[in-house]
DNA sequence: TTGACACGTAGGAAATCTCCTACCTATTGT
DNA sequence: ACAATAGGTAGGAGATTTCCTACGTGTCAA
């Protein structure tokens, strides 16, 4: 029971908690590690966790008197199911344009 | 320049502007058309298309007095980049556990 | 045992989000 | 021209987020 009701999403929507991820990409961390790449209170960083805990993003190891936390592959597994029918859209999307970048040589593009 | 500044995690993060991507990778739609799926007022579904046009999520077209809401493919190809790297991250961690459920014969497992 | 360390939680202020009901403009059909 | 349609915007209420400073608890080292 890790828990991984909350939010995927909405936790994933600060890049405080983004930057955090990144930061467990690495291997497992502590609090105040987390915390001193970061110009917020460590309770502030804390309570971040928190939310990426209730989204099953992360968990937690207790090792003497520090927690280690872990980056939890689940989710973001999640993240990428949802993702993967836009994925067949733009892949479409890319196939209709080199289409007609083809067959017209126009030179009316954006970007 | 459609505008693709503001943080699409963010827009992500509701569950109604998800929603609406989902009707969106159908094809474009109205206003009302999306706004019939909800039981919110129209007004509120505006604002939310207002968010994700914010995040490069969607354009607008006007056609006649309506205007048709496209999903734009980039905002969620940056998402599929982003999550790239723990893409590989849960691979690892997937064949490290095929690798001890190959070897051992375990018993103790959680999940 | 006692002080220092690591960390969570409480409570609150300020900002932001989400929804609403008016209300306004632009376009279409008659 | 006029009524109906489509949809954006204003302003505001209530909920939620995000940060802070205290403060409490558990653990280690001397």
């Amino acid at each position: 029971m890790t828990a991984g009701n909350a939010d995927v999403f909405a936790a994933l929507a600060s890049p405080v908690r983004r930057e955090l991820t990144a930061l467990l990409l690495r291997g497992p961390r502590s609090v105040n590690d987390l915390a001193s790449h970061f110009e917020m209170s460590r309770p502030s960083v804390s309570e971040h966790l928190r939310v990426l805990r209730d989204a099953g993003l992360v968990s937690e190891e207790r090792s003497g008197r520090r927690r280690l936390y872990r980056l939890e592959a689940e989710p973001l597994m999640e993240v990428s199911r949802w993702l993967s029918p836009y994925e067949r859209f733009w892949r479409d999307r890319l196939a209709g344009l080199r289409e007609l970048l083809d067959e017209e040589d126009g030179d009316d593009h954006e970007h």
